[in-house]
DNA sequence: CTCCTTTAGCGAACAGTGTTCGTGTACGAA
DNA sequence: TTCGTACACGAACACTGTTCGCTAAAGGAG
């Protein structure tokens, strides 16, 4: 590529750096970068020292405006929670309300690679978390739930809806590191072996699962989402009445 | 500390090894090791080199036995769910059961540190897992679901044990982290600092977080715990109606 | 306009990690 | 006793998150 040395700069002029591209780095900034990165190359390709390369800077930089990773990671997820839109609260409605709201992070959550990993990292106190929070909590309320109630249900559909999306994340990076990029590729293969691998254990010890191999594989992640959140709500419904 | 150099052996003998203790590498000793020192010093303290040096050797070692670093962590979890006991399956009791099949595994999953971040990493696939996936979907077909309907409920009782547990283990993390190894100190000092949170927001933006937060921090672990089993189990009720 | 204080940026290094390569040694078979 | 081979392992590689000081620019004071 060119010429392999470098002219040097005379020395009477100071080296000057590059230009006034400088003075930049702030923390919106490096979140927005991080969250960019971890959408284009997951969550294992997400390193303070490559969001610091696409920054054009070193990794020591990051740490005046982030105090480490671990923090980086939960402003990137609260960013990714301000995609979530709410509706105006209807408590009349509230299972209808409580299953959009589900249906609205769960696809938020999924939209942003493997982010969801970061949700179970640790507990959420961003502003988009307690935004969200407070949305659950006065729904169910307003609804006729006793705060205490509404407290655990809110608690649980979190937990709920953040593992689903981190099972299927795991997918995704599975997905990714056998080199695909289309979910459609990957999911027949995926279900070939595994359903291979059932087929394969002895009749007589594990009679139900080689009986059942095709009503084990038959249902995907969305049909294995709202089926748990139905058993959810209905619990919840049950518990109104 | 005695004598601070070592006496050279003599040349014409070749060196002998510390003793005879060798050729004794194997994966059981390996994976034996592994889950101990997971149980002394955590899943982020378990390092091949950690596992290693435990065993007198270097981490190349162990690439004979085991593929990777997880696959060890797949083989650790298998082995610890083999203590998880299983009774003869009543489908005509197949909900007490199924509470109770719950509980042990929670109960399993808590012994072993924070192991229970292992079971999501991965779709467990190891003797241990088929043979605790046998009993549920043995004992729910058995009480008249369709085997669909078992495979679901026994997907999503899953993930929802293990969510749970890895979520008790975050917490179980960040006490070692802070230095301390008893829940009890533990509890207070973080249920604390999530109030005090809670209690500082604005009050006109969140009314129910702010007017609510004793009901949001009443509740501990394994209250939680119990509380969405019986909302999942109230759901499978309802659907076999 | 000049000097000085503050502070953001960043190169280099540290202590780790998982994993691989090539060497050599100790065992079981001949 | 000798040989061949499979296993153990030291060393190295390419990474990681994080910290320490130095450099140099920005902004205020005189």
């Amino acid at each position: 590529m060119g010429s392999s040395t470098e002219v040097p700069p005379p020395p009477w002029r100071k080296a000057r750096k590059p230009a006034q591209i400088r003075r930049q780095l702030n923390q919106d900034l490096i979140v927005e970068t991080g969250l960019r990165v971890l959408d284009a190359e997951g969550l294992d390709g997400l390193s303070m020292r490559r969001v610091a390369q696409e920054l054009g800077t070193g990794p020591a930089s990051l740490y005046a405006h982030v105090a480490n990773k671990d923090e980086l990671l939960e402003l990137i997820y609260d960013q990714v929670l301000g995609e979530v839109r709410l509706p105006e609260p209807d408590p009349a409605q509230w299972q209808d309300q409580l299953r959009a709201y589900a249906a609205e992070m769960h696809r938020v959550l999924n939209s942003h690679a493997d982010v969801a990993r970061a949700a179970l990292a640790g507990i959420p106190t961003g502003p988009n978390a307690v935004r969200l929070a407070e949305f659950v909590l006065g729904l169910l309320i307003e609804a006729g739930m006793t705060p205490r109630q509404a407290s655990l249900a809110l608690d649980r559909l979190t937990l709920y809806i953040s593992a689903d999306a981190y099972e299927g994340s795991l997918h995704y990076v599975k997905m990714r590191a056998a080199g695909l990029t289309d979910p459609k590729d990957y999911f027949p293969l995926f279900v070939g072996r595994v359903s291979e691998y059932f087929r394969s254990l002895p009749r007589d010890r594990f009679p139900h699962i080689t009986a059942n191999v095709d009503a084990l594989i038959a249902d995907g992640g969305e049909e294995r989402f709202t089926y748990g959140l139905d058993l959810l709500l209905a619990g919840l419904a049950a518990q109104m009445s």
